[in-house]
DNA sequence: GATGTCCGTGAGAGCGCTCTCTCGGTAGAG
DNA sequence: CTCTACCGAGAGAGCGCTCTCACGGACATC
């Protein structure tokens, strides 16, 4: 009990098989009349086209890869974060008809296997989430002959279009309103310096400071709730005077604001703080968490719209979205 | 500039194509030498097979697709378990060489998108992560001569093989646990009755109460952290006097700690509370959440080597995984 | 009426692979 | 030394589709 093909559909409609193909493809050099009897074959047969002998004569396969390349420690994929980039994405392509290929990225071996799988010419594009500063798959797959565009902008320099979000824009937002608040001692959670999000915010923060004459005191956590907590605790000990902390990322925040509360420094009162990414439990948080927003799904979005247009010949200029400054009661 | 093909591998290693052919696909019966030739040719020209050429006579394509269809409230994609089950999925797929398509189904449009593409025989076997019971997807997929499994029940009795956890002995677990723990006014706050983790957790705790011989009083939620918070303001509204309430997810239990907060109750001194699912944030609340955890990752593994063993003839039963009450300080 | 143009249709090659069938060669048995 | 058995390798068909090219008929032009 195969499936029908092209030729079953032809012979019903007493047409050739390339005729049949011509209906199938929308092509309009068909007599309506033939394309009528071709239509009403392809439905009483329930006839789909099959895609590998397809794309095995077009050379395309209208499927793109999205590769998640996240560091060891997982970081990304248990980041609320990762939910909103998928669904964008997918929305995005699957709206051009293109299927979503997931890979996840997070050991050598599978570094291999998804090379090689690019390689072989299985998708006819592919968007890269790294996540972590010494991936060496940005340049891998650069060296492949195929579209790449990766979310957010590789670590290494290297030959790919890609989109982000301006961090270092959003973490001056944050730090001047600390600023214009009066704040005097404003010191920092960073993130990981081996991710592009945590150089770039800690840049941001480092430069308004410069500008208005203030000391930075900096901590470094790796973008989990408790790695904030723990940085805060460790802020307070080092200057138990400061008055306001900016912190590379929500989930952090939420950590800070528990060893705050731990330490008995009321929020804003004592001590403002301003976290990054605008999650959804930023809204929750006691008090709500003053933030940075960035368009998380319209950067996927961006990211799809990217890769399409390489397709057709397009610029492989990266494009940067803006971010906004979302005032809520911690500063 | 063309990838190689068999062809050119074998001419290079001077044996015909079906020789070359058994080398790459690991054939046993091939002469050492002339294995290791081939294996230089392949390695030589960085040959890598057609997958499209390679299904065309195989019919298999080595691909499966993981259907997730939401409701149109998008409840699960925002869902911290969505990246767990998507991640765990995807990993073992991959261990065992084969990809992974991500379909979204949220609206009509996509359904009929998801069902042709099914049809079209893409995919060797199909995950559907269904979270709504008015789905009709379910049915629809069982229909076509596709491999099927689902995560989670289907709400529609169909002839689909899946792996749950076990809702109904969790919701029990929590509530006998507040009944040990001497509440006598036990509320629940139950999730969406269109879903079957909704259903089934009320049933749950509808069961304990009726053994011990206790009133039931019941809220109904949308498993959102907001409703959560409503439903908990209306349950104290509705009995002022309860002790105790069991909600039928996490997101939902914040929420609701949060309105007992407000309202001046102490948790678990006046009102004792249990969650379930223990995500992330369970830990963090305050005070830390006591919760049912069941095996979000192992389930959607689980999933995955039901739909591997239906492809080699293997059982179809429905796996249902056990879950633990994990004890924290709110009950 | 012959020639040219254009448009819709069909014939057929070929995309790269797997797999069956066949065949040649070697070894063991008689 | 011949016959049978077996095993490794090659020939070739064919998976379902697209696309180029050739062809035939309708119509306009000279």
């Amino acid at each position: 009990m195969r499936r029908p093909t092209l030729e079953a559909v032809a012979a019903r409609a007493g047409v050739s098989r390339a005729t049949a193909s011509r209906v199938v493809n929308g092509q309009t050099t068909v007599a309506p009349h033939i394309r009528d009897a071709v239509q009403r074959a392809i439905d009483e047969l329930g006839y789909v086209p099959n895609s590998a002998a397809r794309s095995l004569v077009t050379q395309r396969t209208d499927s793109i890869a999205l590769v998640v390349s996240e560091p060891p420690t997982r970081v990304f994929s248990e980041d609320p974060l990762f939910s909103t980039v998928i669904r964008s994405a997918s929305v995005e392509l699957e709206a051009v008809n293109k299927q979503v290929v997931l890979m996840l990225a997070s050991s050598a071996e599978s570094h291999a296997r998804v090379e090689r799988y690019i390689a072989g010419g299985h998708v006819d594009g592919v968007m890269l989430i790294s996540m972590h500063g010494a991936d060496p798959l940005p340049a891998a797959l650069s060296r492949l002959r195929v579209p790449v565009v990766s979310y957010g902008r590789p670590a290494v320099p290297v030959d790919i279009p890609y989109v982000d979000n301006d961090n270092v824009g959003g973490a001056e937002l944050a730090v001047r309103h600390l600023v214009a608040a009066g704040r005097r001692r404003i010191a920092t959670i960073a993130g990981p310096q081996d991710m592009i999000g945590g150089q770039d915010r800690l840049a941001g923060y480092r430069s308004v400071l410069r500008d208005s004459d203030r000391r930075s005191i900096v901590a470094v956590g790796d973008f989990t709730r408790e790695s904030g907590a723990v940085a805060m605790r460790q802020l307070l000990g080092d200057d138990p005077a400061l008055d306001a902390v900016f912190v590379a990322n929500d989930l952090m925040a939420v950590g800070a604001l528990q060893s705050l509360r731990q330490a008995g420094r009321r929020v804003p009162d004592d001590v403002a703080v301003v976290g990054f990414d605008d999650i959804e439990a930023a809204k929750y948080t006691e008090p709500p968490l003053t933030t940075v927003r960035h368009p998380v799904a319209e950067q996927a979005a961006a990211m799809v719209r990217l890769l399409l247009g390489l397709f057709g010949g397009g610029p492989a200029d990266p494009v940067i979205l803006p971010t906004e400054l979302v005032v809520r009661e911690s500063a």
